[in-house]
DNA sequence: AGAACACATTGAAAATGATTCAAAGCGCTC
DNA sequence: GAGCGCTTTGAATCATTTTCAATGTGTTCT
């Protein structure tokens, strides 16, 4: 007796059978018995969940998936882990996924190029949908399409296909930033951008761009790759070939932002904001930090992911619904690192 | 013709049936044929994989788990995702697993007494092993060591039950920083802890004190909880509290320390490291920012994410292993945040 | 009271999509 | 034609859901 170790007769885990046998019922009583909604006689139910109990019995997922033909998993696809913004994207997409019984296929792609390889999985593992911050061409969208298998872009849009999405807008963000910069009577614009792979990035840069070009300004642009070093490394790239005394620089994103101010303060001397005002976008973590208050749009990252999921939870139930597009302002934070009227 | 869209008969996804029927073998072979290793004719297997490739079928990696009883699942459990340190082991992690043809079950903890909710979905998934950077108690931990699931703690160790671990050792860090400190002649110590349920914010603490204790020199200790906001709120604290000039300051993190950092340069014009030294821990991305340079000790994350993700790897393959503990010296990074000999 | 009926419970069995083993098939050689 | 590999097939198995028919239970009507 005291030998016996694990409860259950088998070695393993405990079955819906073994359930069955101990609560001395069918084995279909104790599947009612875990399913929402299902009719069973509350003196059975009791017995079987006291049996459940003792015999440390959970439903096994995996077998249920494969008979009910839905996995409850979800993959998410993102592309930089690393990117200050993400993991708060992450951890808010999880906790509302696993608030609705959804579980989170983790899928972090060193390369954007890797996605090929990771759908091979996602295919595998049949799961419900997708949300994906990364790179889909017409192509992988159409295999997401012809599964069935329904997704939803995060801060990106499908391009050539119709695909859910939801984004915030960068057109009126850009906007905001490029015409308190204008009004704070700045003249010479840099902008860096972000990789040329990265579809916000592109986005911020040519709407920036384009409002300044329909204020009159003319801008330099520089290239970067979102991260803080490139922003350091944009900023000298800008000091070396801009002529002007450079007076404004719209940053693709904070960190890029950050590491400009930085840079210009510590490499160059030149006062933010003072000599040079400098904007992010997204409105992350250290974009509030007592040394930066960077001015920026802060993306309401917490109604984004609500309606990520909402979407998508709607569209694992009715397939049928409609590629809808959802657009979110963010809002202005004007912090000190601009001069602004 | 036109009119029919997909290519396989069935409405779903393709089945081992579907292509073993297109392919004109039994289903047997077909499965053989995607299985490492096993004997199939070359005409066969060239057959087969034509008709996959034509049906678009991907083996049911549910089907699969369900019967080799090897979900190839590995849960992470991970408390807060925000924290500037746990981006990048978790995108090392998953990539990493990803490598080794094993998928990630992400559960993210909003708070640490979530744990036993998830583990409850962990349960259900029959994942393979678990990689666990949040508290678990001795009964939880019995309960994965009952289901015969490895699990690798990251950054603690099983108090109580011997579970293997992988850490970045406190001890050592802590001592390097603080006999740093202490050659650099400095007398008033103060130190951030971190949340009061935060394994290593107490250890790290705990061998700072000692450390400190041993040289004798005392410390003033005050409770922040590992984020940035905390760090700027401590150092208001101690200041407050402390009778003598603060000289040094240990903090159980880096983001912490760039608060307080920060704090110290603009809420008191006190400069750092001239009039305060400032050191933290984990080697995080802004700790090397030029704005701050954090002296602290730098995680070897590519070896610890390396080593947890073999000894788990290990572990679901030869269930019987020892609960191996690897304790990983971190490197002090001398940076400019701190005045030292 | 007894029959008829609605209705909640229950259990047997099929189905889900793969792996795997024993047994049969096939192409050779001797 | 037996013997020997290598392939291939058929059937059993994994743990669940779900359908369908059967059983029981309580209510109402005559």
């Amino acid at each position: 007796m005291a030998a016996k170790k694990q409860p259950e007769a088998n070695s393993g885990r405990a079955t819906s059978y073994d359930v069955a046998r101990q609560a001395g019922v069918s084995q279909s009583a104790v599947s009612r018995c875990f399913k929402q909604g299902a009719s069973v006689a509350p003196r059975t139910r009791e017995k079987i969940l006291a049996a459940a109990r003792e015999l440390n019995y959970y439903p096994n997922a995996i077998a249920q998936g494969l008979i009910t033909r839905r996995s409850n998993l979800v993959a998410i696809i993102i592309s930089n882990l690393t990117n200050l913004y993400y993991p708060e994207v992450l951890a808010e997409l999880t906790q509302r996924l696993s608030a609705q019984g959804i579980r989170v296929l983790l899928f972090s792609l060193a390369a954007e190029s890797d996605v090929d390889e990771v759908l091979d999985q996602v295919w595998r593992y049949r799961v419900d949908g997708a949300i994906v911050a990364a790179r889909l061409d017409a192509q992988q969208l159409a295999a997401f399409a012809d599964r069935g298998v329904p997704v939803i872009l995060y801060n990106r849009i499908g391009e050539g296909e119709p695909v859910a999405s939801v984004c915030c807008d960068s057109v009126s963000g850009e906007n905001a930033l490029v015409d308190a910069l204008v009004e704070g009577d700045h003249h010479v614009f840099g902008i860096i951008s972000g990789p040329a792979d990265s579809y916000v990035g592109e986005e911020r840069v040519e709407a920036a761009r384009r409002r300044l070009h329909q204020l009159g300004r003319d801008c330099q642009i520089v290239r970067g790759n979102f991260d803080y070093a490139s922003g350091d490394a944009a900023l000298k790239d800008l000091m070396r070939i801009t002529d002007q005394k450079l007076d404004a620089l719209i940053c693709a994103n904070d960190l890029m932002a950050i590491g400009a101010i930085d840079s210009a303060r510590i490499n160059f001397g030149i006062e933010v904001p003072q000599d040079l005002s400098v904007v992010g976008f997204d409105g992350v973590g250290p974009a509030t930090w007592l040394a930066y208050q960077v001015t920026t749009i802060r993306q309401p990252v917490r109604r984004m992911t609500e309606a990520a999921v909402a979407m998508l939870i709607e569209r694992i139930e009715q397939p049928g619904l409609s590629p809808e597009q959802r657009l979110f302002a963010g809002e202005l934070l004007t912090g000190s690192s601009a001069r602004l009227a």
